[in-house]
DNA sequence: GTCTATACGCCGATAGAC
DNA sequence: GTCTATCGGCGTATAGAC
């Protein structure tokens, strides 16, 4: 399909990387960031290759020295976003095997994922759309699945376990957490009112505990009450 | 600030009506529809007016005998979704006044709201970054506030009353029970598996009382058990 | 209400000097 | 690694005939 080289996981990896020795140039690495940030705040298609480059005090130009078009450098910024985000699923999973600890840790990973990678998240969230229908980002689409197995496995173990309430839809469920979590990009400041552990365990109480204060009707599968 | 002339609501407005009568032209709803679909499919900055217009049928030129430009396009298509889900929000209050049905209702008309407005609203999450940077959008940030109004004095009351649980976020809970609501046109299709009601009912359940089986621990500021 | 024809700027990207 | 200079294309929007 694409004539990118997979690297580390199976879903993204890293490319054009213009040292011999493999390793990232720093200098790159900071001209992505300040497109992220651009990208971010006026959107990708919204951001042209001059503004990256007046940003870094450059022309336009000189940016292909580095990259080889506008789409790479976007593809840079959600990949690294991918890799580190999926890692650390994947070492939640490792530290727990009660399903409900490990929902708790990953709804914390997600909140605090905001702060560090609050560009990439945002150009996920607006851009996405467009961006997916180009076959380059077909990656987003298998590190989406990726996620998306991880959790409902873990929303099946707790039903199974008889820890989560079974008239719930797992999928369904995991979309819900899902959304809740990344969209709070959209209004979550760095420094504000609500620091992203005060976020996940704000939602951790509602999702597990719900906002009623009267009694629940709460069928299961197993150990039923 | 701007030249619009604001009439029903305090928050939106139709403009540059085109017949004496000031009657909706039915050809210019027509066209605002298909740019509607096309602002979600693809995003509202890589919906090029030629686009348009090859939808409709006829040529770039002859949009601009409707719209004074592109921008009063999806103007019109976010404004008519504002329009709606704030008249239907205000008669969810007047028909109840337990805050727990109220929010309840509120919730449904959200769900329900994703099958006749789906255009609007992913244009709404996907394009408002950008949008709301032109000073002629400032009424969808009022929108917007208002809407938080509402939803936040019936959690309130609903904590007031002891239905509630006192120990969560007024603010954030409105924040994180909408972005749930609206993200879902995402993923959402209609004549899929889940319809709008059972999507409400299932979110309802969860955010009542909770995906957890076990003991619950619920401070309360009135009504305490 | 639509078409023909077109203005005019900005877009991403390239070639080659330094 | 950056600059100078520039290309071809597509973007929104307009003027005036029909």
């Amino acid at each position: 399909m694409t004539t990118r080289k997979n690297s580390g996981t199976a879903t993204t990896a890293k490319r054009q990387r213009t040292t011999p020795t493999g390793a990232a140039s720093e200098r790159r690495d900071h001209l992505v960031k300040l497109a992220a940030e651009l990208f971010a705040r006026k959107g990708f298609q919204a951001t042209t290759v001059r503004q990256i480059a007046d940003e870094a005090g450059i022309l336009s130009g000189s940016l292909y020295h580095h990259f080889d078009s506008k789409e790479t450098i976007v593809d840079e910024v959600l990949s690294t976003f991918l890799d580190d985000i999926i890692a650390r699923y994947r070492s939640a999973i490792d530290t727990s095997t009660d399903a409900r600890e490990v929902l708790s840790e990953m709804v914390r990973i997600g909140f605090a994922t905001l702060e560090p990678h609050r560009a990439a998240i945002t150009v996920m969230q607006n851009d996405w759309n467009y961006l997916r229908q180009f076959e380059r980002f077909n990656y987003l689409v298998k590190a989406e699945e990726e996620v998306e197995q991880i959790w409902v496995e873990q929303i099946k173990a707790g039903q199974a376990a008889g820890l989560f309430r079974a008239d719930v839809d797992p999928k369904l469920t995991y979309r819900m957490i899902r959304d809740t979590i990344w969209v709070a990009v959209r209004w979550f400041r760095p420094g504000g009112r609500l620091n992203p552990n005060a976020l996940a365990e704000h939602y951790i109480t509602v999702l597990f505990d719900g906002l009623a204060t009267g009694e629940r009707t709460i069928p299961t599968s197993a150990a039923a009450g």
